[in-house]
DNA sequence: GTAATAAATTTGTAAATCAAATTAAATCAA
DNA sequence: TTGATTTAATTTGATTTACAAATTTATTAC
């Protein structure tokens, strides 16, 4: 009933062997400060639950020891299958994990309307969710959890929808929805928080504790880790980085307000504002407008040194308010590239509170469009982890 | 040596008396889960320590029940003596707290000069502490840890300051100076830091997990308390909110950077912009300001009005990063009055996301000048509860 | 004075950790 | 090939700890 003590051994360990990928039971005592002999006992038991196995051979250091060999541990990848997904504008990109975290599969597919009733989205989904399974010749009732990011405001815990670009009605409780139409456990957040989820448990965020990530693509969002865990406010609209003000009464952004950072810094704003200026009825690409800045049009200059100029106001706003000791810089699209540039970086510095120390660490991460799934399913297998950990407990009683 | 089980318990039990003020074993059972015989050793251990004590009567509800009557527990305040200050511009304020929290004495010195080297502070902070103790009839030795709130960037944990306006040097490991000098432990944090731990402990955050505290005096800070914890930043130069801009390349800020929200918000900065809009040489008052522009000055209303609409976005900005459940607005000053208006207020909630969910909670709390002192000793109280704790381990070994 | 009732404690048992002893699996040296 | 050496992992036995159930304690009701 109460969290024996046994259970916080267990999930120690089972995270240790996950952080570590390989590790001997000698060193899991060492890391984790839990003597041998528990060791042994608790990985004894994970072993026959099946979610680690033993690997013979140390690969790292072959310097001839003698004394019995250590044998690794490791996460056991066919104990669970995972999957995550993100809904985009018009497409749906899936992955399928194992355990361990590594990629058997992925599948991509365009929906119809970009908009849908609840019911029907779920539908969608369990079809995809099953395609993808068939590509490993799985089913969807193997797979032990479904992770998926959804734009909009979400409240994650409750797995609840307070609106969203991907659905007709607000307020849906959307994650029991899914879980009634796909018949397994699903995991719902908000795709900004999923990128984070992805840089902790894959990229650039592995190894720190509070970082921020920073996404960029037609909007832009930001992810919170503090203390090892994705930060999410009370009611789930925390993190909107992109809406902060960063000009009082300013430009006008897509949600109806003014000032808002996306209003500068996101794709439509350049556009925009190029449009607006040239006095064009037609719409210049972004790429049109940053090639111009850098062949020396003054006016496209102008406003991508505004949008760098707002963006990096932002940032320092963050940073002052944080003070991380990493910010990830992530999207998939390289036209955001203004956006990352070494000036940028450095306007922020000079914006920041100056101490003595050095300023956070700044890294820019550019990746595919399945990150999002990939962290949809981090945060799944994060999850279905700690369940497969609880049921262990259920069994033995 | 690793943090047994029976700590756990220890912990749990003290921390739960102290939030309930008194409260009979029975309850505390139900409280933490934990069961009545393991209550009963435990509590015994702690009444054994000297820590905790009983009470004959439940006061609460007599409604003449038969069987034996509970007895309640509760902290006792003669456990251990502590000591809290605040280093103002050239003032330093003290209070003396028994271990239940209650206040025992106060103490209020004149600097004679704001900065200090390091030595010489702690020096003077030596005297005061011991006057501040022979108030009570005690000397400086019985006090189990004094909390310091110090202006400035302030790394607590480690106790060291980078910089702060009340020290001729930067850089200097604080902390273990007064350590040495006082010879009590010590416990240092940013002042603004130190009014989140006051109103966690003794004010309007009791029982919330999540907030933001934004203190207002001659500069704006803020504090973070997170998951029921401070958050302060990798660098401990977090929560600068006064420093977020609110305008690229805006107003002239103290700092020597430019859009500050001080230099839009704060004192100095009403002041300078009426001085330089009227052409006068002389600096009006504040409450002049205020004053005229309720009268009708155009220009003073102006003013007053910019600086409204400045903090209202920077609050917003927190609501859109943060998500908090609770905003308090805690400040001594009443001439602040002009940004704890409801209609700042209002024009914050104007500038978040929208949510069919309700805006979060803006308090205002206005206190006097020992609270910054009452926080700083709420962060050595408990401090010096958990060594206390870690103390009865070492015993039993 | 006795029954009833509820809080607190005691008792005996089961769970779980750990240090120390032991076993297992390898290398090295002769 | 054999035995010494070395180190990892397991087993053993003691100890800590938590808890349910039984018991004691302190009160009211009749």
């Amino acid at each position: 009933m109460s969290v024996n003590q046994r259970e916080i051994g267990r999930r120690k360990l089972l995270t240790e062997i996950r952080r570590q990928q390989r590790v001997p039971r000698i060193d899991l005592s060492e890391l984790t400060g839990i003597s041998r002999a528990t060791v042994t006992t608790i990985t004894a038991e994970l072993l026959r639950e099946g979610l680690i196995e033993e690997v013979s051979s140390d690969s790292g250091e072959k310097d001839s020891k003698r004394g019995r060999p250590k044998v690794d541990l490791k996460i056991r990848g066919a104990a669970r299958l995972i999957a995550g997904a993100k809904i985009s504008n018009k497409t749906v990109s899936l992955v399928l994990l194992d355990f361990e975290g590594t990629q058997l599969a992925d599948h991509e597919a365009d929906l119809e309307t970009a908009v849908l009733p609840a019911a029907e989205m779920a539908q969608v989904l369990a079809g995809l969710v099953e395609t993808l399974a068939q590509k490993i010749g799985m089913s969807r009732q193997d797979v032990a959890g479904f992770g998926l990011g959804i734009a909009g405001v979400v409240d994650a815990p409750r797995g609840f929808v307070h609106w969203s670009p991907s659905l007709t009605s607000r307020n849906v409780q959307f994650g029991d929805v899914l879980e009634r139409v796909l018949g397994i456990p699903v995991f719902l957040d908000n795709d900004a928080n999923l990128v984070a989820m992805a840089e902790k448990s894959f990229g650039l965020g592995q190894g720190h504790n509070d970082f921020i990530v920073v996404t960029i693509e037609s909007g832009v969002g930001m992810g919170i880790v503090i203390n090892d865990e994705i930060y999410r406010g009370t009611r789930g609209c925390g993190a909107e980085f992109g809406h902060t003000k960063v000009q009082l009464e300013g430009a006008l952004c897509r949600c109806g307000q003014r000032g808002c950072l996306e209003a500068y810094a996101a794709d439509y704003a350049l556009t925009r504002e190029a449009m607006l200026a040239s006095g064009e009825a037609a719409e210049r690409q972004v790429e049109d407008i940053l090639r111009a800045a850098k062949e020396g049009d003054e006016m496209a200059a102008s406003i991508v040194s505004r949008a760098g100029r707002m963006f990096a106001m932002g940032l320092a706003n963050i940073v002052n308010i944080f003070d991380p000791e990493l910010i990830i810089l992530a999207g998939e699209q390289m036209q955001a590239s203004h956006l990352y540039a070494e000036d940028v970086i450095a306007g922020m510095r000079k914006l920041i509170v100056q101490v003595d120390k050095a300023p956070p660490e700044v890294v820019v991460h550019k990746w595919g469009n399945l990150m999002w799934a990939r962290g949809a399913a981090a945060y799944a297998l994060e999850n279905v982890s700690e369940n497969a950990l609880l049921g262990m407990a259920d069994n033995a009683a």
